[in-house]
DNA sequence: TGGGGATTT
């Protein structure tokens, strides 16, 4: 049989997405060479069994949620449009049904129905539940992959990822060929991640013309995103919530002339007493427990501390945090079986989004947050508390009406409440951009401020972006990337970090600097409870450093390798609670540090400067390497207990670390945070004369870079 | 003497 190049490429379309564009180059090159005709016969077969394959004609239910009844309303707009907004709150069941509906729509069979969520655990989760509702297992028509766990298979059709993973993949799949479809969920976040691939998305959309891109959000600032996609419709479904009674307690009473200031803890307190007293005039006897919102953990444990000495009768007093320990976190989920009583939950942000406290009927608002905001001026990240938007103001309000009607008392005015501003800044707009450039800049994206981001980053963070990364030496004066560029931006770290690993390979300390560089990317694998500090401290003092907070990660890893061999899994687990690890962490750090060494192996093959070996370093190769990428971190002891650093920024070491009591001359700090003072977290020794050494190809083409002059001894930034 | 929350080829 013989086929003509016409008759192959009408063909093409039965075929898989990603084998296109391929046996279309070969039908082109092929003229009217037979052999290869045949050839191309074969691969469109081949291709159109794979689509066979996966066709299913299952029918799909649809449980009883607010967007089954918009179904039809839904195929249509996506059938007819190339983009799609899809808004609706919680409890609308868009996460978990619109890919059903895409699959009812034949889609998920040429290419995936690719699903993004922000966390990993969420990934998961959606994951199984559409699995269950589809009746099949996880890794068969629907599967996930998040960092460290693939569960995707030939058969998959609908792959739920988080949106770092799509992120990624754009670096060997530049169109996203895999993908039929692709559902960014949870697009209000505005992280770092979403933002970057709304803008990836806008621009490979005319050259994917039959790529399906379904935009989520909760109600918050949906014209925004279809304008961002050329005025793709906006169909709204309302969530399955119950109204939420607003009630304003302002801090600040007028009363007459004056103005009578409420400490926040008093305001707390207040608020709480109204809500129980509320209850108790019902007479139902409690409805529902209270969740508080406030900015950070010490005024969490100060409310705590009021609300346990208060007299009110049966409550249970719960903080929950992100560091929390996973069996202090888990008390808010599993209500223990003697309590009774009201269960009050102080939170931080983190039970805006990653987490869902069940059985919420009321909600205060203190109507703060701690932000992260980076200062291209400064040069420094801070942590201010902040008011928080009315947007996000809503979000804590909603958490209240999600089993019956709530209530919820915000400690401010409702004036004050409209003059806030309506949406959180998107994370892109407060950051150092030295991650998002370099990333840009592999994938060959051109000028980045030309880039279609849905909020265009200020020329100064890019600029300042541009500036560390010259420090780093990935990009040169005219901005173009280096061969040390390449290499960091193969590595899944900040730069700063991958910096240290390419420092270390030339100074024989891979090892020790591949152990310390993963434990900087994750979070801290010790735990210190509250009520068990200075038990935890002395655990943790058994392998301290006293010189460097980095060695005395590897002190921890190496002690912890020798446990791990030796013990079964329980009994590691054991060992970790009883010496205040988190294992999950520490399995994390392990997970790590892997994929960090592969990744090494890959580019010492292509690199024969790029060197590993087992032994031992000293502690100089190993802070030598670290300074690489901490070089605008260093500073020298003052008076007190006061640090110059460059650009003449003052700090103080967190006295959390070991080093703390030592206070060396000069120090190096993995970070520099703003809170009430600006501090140097993880920090070590350092030796001047270091810098210079590894200074010379940097400090002189820098803009900021310190350099140390000897006879003044003191840290001098330049300014050209 | 003290710091919100996520994520990655």
């Amino acid at each position: 049989m013989s086929f003509t190049p016409r008759q192959l490429n009408t063909l093409l379309s039965e075929c898989r997405i990603a084998d296109r564009f391929k046996i279309r180059r070969m039908i082109d090159r092929a003229r009217k060479d037979e052999k290869i005709l045949a050839h191309a016969a074969e691969k469109i077969d081949e291709s159109i069994q794979w689509v066979e394959k996966r066709t299913n004609r299952d029918e799909i239910h649809y449980p009883d949620l607010p967007i089954s009844a918009r179904r039809d309303e839904i195929t249509k707009a996506i059938s007819e449009n190339q983009v799609v907004v899809l808004a609706g709150e919680t409890g609308s069941g868009k996460t978990t049904q619109l890919p059903k509906i895409c699959l009812d729509l034949g889609l998920g069979c040429k290419g995936l129905i690719g699903h993004t969520q922000p966390r990993r655990l969420a990934a998961r989760t959606v994951a199984s539940r559409i699995a269950e509702e589809l009746n099949t297992t996880l890794g068969d028509r629907v599967g996930y992959q998040v960092r460290f766990h693939d569960q995707v298979s030939d058969t998959t059709q609908v792959k739920l990822m988080t949106d770092g993973i799509l992120l990624a993949e754009t670096k060997h799949d530049r169109f996203l060929e895999q993908y039929e479809v692709l559902i960014i969920d949870e697009a209000h976040e505005r992280s770092l991640n979403i933002d970057f691939l709304l803008g990836y998305i806008k621009r490979i959309l005319p050259k994917r013309p039959d790529l399906k891109v379904i935009i989520t959000s909760a109600t918050i600032d949906l014209e925004r995103f279809s304008k961002h996609f050329n005025d793709a419709p906006i169909i709204e479904v309302s969530g399955r919530t119950y109204p939420v009674d607003v009630l304003y307690r302002p801090l600040h009473e007028l009363e007459g002339e004056d103005e009578k200031a409420i400490d926040m803890q008093q305001g707390i307190l207040a608020a709480v007493e109204e809500l129980l007293d509320m209850e108790r005039k019902q007479g139902r006897g409690p409805q529902g427990d209270i969740l508080i919102f406030l900015p950070g953990e010490s005024e969490i444990r100060e409310a705590a501390d009021l609300l346990r000495k208060a007299d009110l009768k049966s409550v249970d007093v719960l903080p929950l945090y992100a560091r929390l320990s996973l069996a202090e976190q888990n008390r808010v989920f599993q209500r223990g079986k003697g309590s009774v009583g009201t269960r009050i939950v102080l939170s931080t942000n983190v039970a805006e989004t990653s987490l869902t406290v069940p059985g919420i009927k009321y909600v205060i608002d203190t109507g703060l947050a701690r932000v992260s905001r980076y200062s291209y001026r400064s040069k420094v990240q801070r942590l201010p508390v902040e008011a928080i938007s009315q947007a996000s103001a809503n979000q804590r309000s909603g958490r209240c009406g999600r089993v019956s009607e709530g209530t919820c008392i915000r400690l401010f005015s409702e004036e004050d409440f409209f003059s806030r501003p309506e949406f959180t800044d998107a994370e892109i707009r407060r950051t150092n951009l030295a991650a998002v450039i370099l990333q840009m800049l592999s994938l060959k994206l051109g000028d980045i401020s030309e880039f279609p981001f849905v909020d265009p980053p200020d020329n100064r963070y890019i600029n300042d972006g541009f500036k560390l990364l010259q420090e780093l030496g990935a990009v040169d004066s005219k901005r173009h990337i280096t061969r040390i560029g390449w290499q960091l931006s193969k590595l899944p770290i900040d730069p700063r970090l991958g910096r240290m690993v390419i420092e270390a390979s030339r100074n024989n300390c891979l090892r020790e600097v591949l152990i310390i560089v993963s434990a900087l990317s994750i979070q801290d694998p010790r735990e210190r409870p509250q009520d068990k500090r200075q038990a935890s401290d002395e655990k943790h003092r058994l392998y301290a450093h006293e010189e460097s907070d980095f060695l005395t990660f590897v002190n921890l890893w190496d002690l912890y390798e020798e446990q791990r061999q030796a013990l079964s899994q329980n009994q590691l687990r054991k060992y970790c609670l009883k010496n205040f690890l988190s294992y999950m962490r520490m399995r994390e750090w392990r997970d790590t540090h892997r994929q960090l060494h592969i990744i090494c192996k890959e580019i010492k093959e292509q690199d024969s400067k790029f060197i590993e070996r087992e032994e031992p370093a000293s502690y100089e190769a190993v802070h030598r390497s670290l300074l690489a990428g901490l070089l605008s971190h260093m500073g020298f002891k003052q008076e007190g207990k006061e640090y110059l650093g460059a650009r003449n920024r003052r700090f103080f070491l967190f006295p959390g670390s070991i080093v703390y009591k030592k206070a060396p001359k000069w120090v190096m700090a993995a970070e520099l945070v703003e809170t009430s003072q600006l501090y140097a977290r993880c920090i070590a020794k350092v030796d001047p004369v270091w810098a210079e050494k590894l200074g010379p190809h940097l400090v002189k083409k820098n803009y900021s870079e310190p350099h140390w002059e000897k006879k003044r001894s003191e840290v001098v930034a330049t300014e050209h």
